[in-house]
DNA sequence: GCCACTTCTCAGGAAGTTCTAAAGTTGAGG
DNA sequence: CCTCAACTTTAGAACTTCCTGAGAAGTGGC
């Protein structure tokens, strides 16, 4: 994730009860420029979004008080008007997770990338009209490679390239650093979900996968620096 | 590493049990001008980080008392913020070695060389915004050779040229060193791991790798010193 | 329940880097 | 202008990093 200078500041509200969890998030989210406040309770959530105003909630679905459908009726009963990213587990079978993306909110299973998190919040808000700033763009663009976020559609020199998740979450990650070395382990600890276990090699066997997919096409467009890391640019003059 | 004239002063802790590493990092900041303080355990960190309220943590993940992370944790929690350039060991099997990255912070590897750490330190208090100095630039330049720290693309007169990490390094710290003489023992201390055993012959060899790539222009910009060392500089006139 | 797809691990080999050692060259002092 | 130490250059051995293919394991659609 890269610093980026907002136009203004949009204010996010994270509620989690796990601490881990809520920091890593905060973290992420002030690198990017967004406004962070947390909360660790439903109850407490509803006080702090009373005076924070924020334009977007992340929620947890699971707090030890309130649920966070709760959590997100009371709020907009109140007349607040914000939109949520409800944070679930993988398994979740509950049937309440369903119709979410009807009323312009979204979800996001536990465990994420923060890659993945920080898209979905960015959509969200674009969604729901709150876009104060100008990367707020649903295409992103590098040379002839165009990558959509709406429509998860990935074109080289307007040829369509199908991407796996994976692939497509870290061609977006080396696409909005685009020209600036990054290493295994930032792209890993971006692009991948946070519980994952392994080492920076599968960081090697998805470039290589990428390769096969967009630099096909020349001239190609990810290159390696070895020792450092990897760096999408156009070929030197 | 040489002594600048900062516009106003960079305050980093440094944080590790073992004294002989937390010395030398120390000298070399305040001789390249950051006002620096030390801590030996997170709990000492942490109390002297309310009073100092340091810019950047040189944090040792392992500590004798709290580990690093949590010391990072408590920190943010009181409120500071503070970006945080992490120390592990290579081949850290730890689990916790996971987002770091996040947030604008960084780690280094023991062991590390000096010009590393300097650089990535100072690479992180740009990312956190503060920048009190000129020499924060992300491109270093001398005559018509430039170094750029986030592409890690080196130019002679526009030209591309291709560096290994130590040759990259070495350019460097001659760049940040334009115009005085170093000597090789400078050399080897502050561009090769504070554990090489071998000897100062080592530099000649890379010199001459250097000279071959970008002094294969003219003017040479890399000259030789007999009996004391080498310098960047343009011809006299 | 089968098939297609995706994710991840692993291992062999290719490519690049680091370092040593030894031979060649330079230049300053006598 | 001879000599010797200081420096330069080259070769190559040892090592590290990276690439890629194959396959196991998991997931989801139909």
């Amino acid at each position: 994730m890269t610093p980026e200078s907002e136009v203004a500041t949009q204010r996010v509200l994270v509620v989690d009860d796990e601490k881990s969890i809520s920091e890593l998030i905060t973290t992420s989210l002030r690198f990017v420029g967004f406004d962070v406040r947390t909360a660790a309770t439903g109850a407490e959530a509803l006080r702090v979004a009373e005076e924070f105003k924020p334009h977007a909630l992340i929620l947890d679905v699971m707090l030890p008080d309130l649920d966070g459908f709760e959590v997100c009726r009371q709020l907009r009963e109140s007349g607040q008007e914000v939109g949520v990213l409800f944070l679930t587990a993988k398994d979740s079978t509950d049937d309440k997770i369903k119709g979410l993306t009807l009323g312009g909110d979204d979800y996001v299973t536990k465990p994420f990338s923060l890659e993945e998190l920080v898209a979905r919040l960015r959509a969200l808000l674009r969604r729901t009209g709150v876009v104060l700033s100008p990367i707020d763009e649903e295409t992103i663009r590098f040379a002839d490679l165009e990558l959509n976020e709406a429509t998860h559609e990935v074109r080289r020199a307007g040829n369509m390239i199908d991407l796996s998740p994976t692939e497509f979450t870290l061609l977006r990650y080396l696409m909005i650093n685009a020209d600036r070395v990054v290493s295994k382990s930032q792209i890993l600890d971006h692009v991948w979900q946070y519980d994952f276990r392994g080492d920076a090699g599968i960081v090697e066997t998805y470039i290589s996968y990428l390769r096969k997919k967009i630099d096909i096409y020349s001239p190609a467009l990810i290159h390696t620096v070895r020792g450092v890391g990897y760096r999408l640019r156009l070929p030197a003059k």
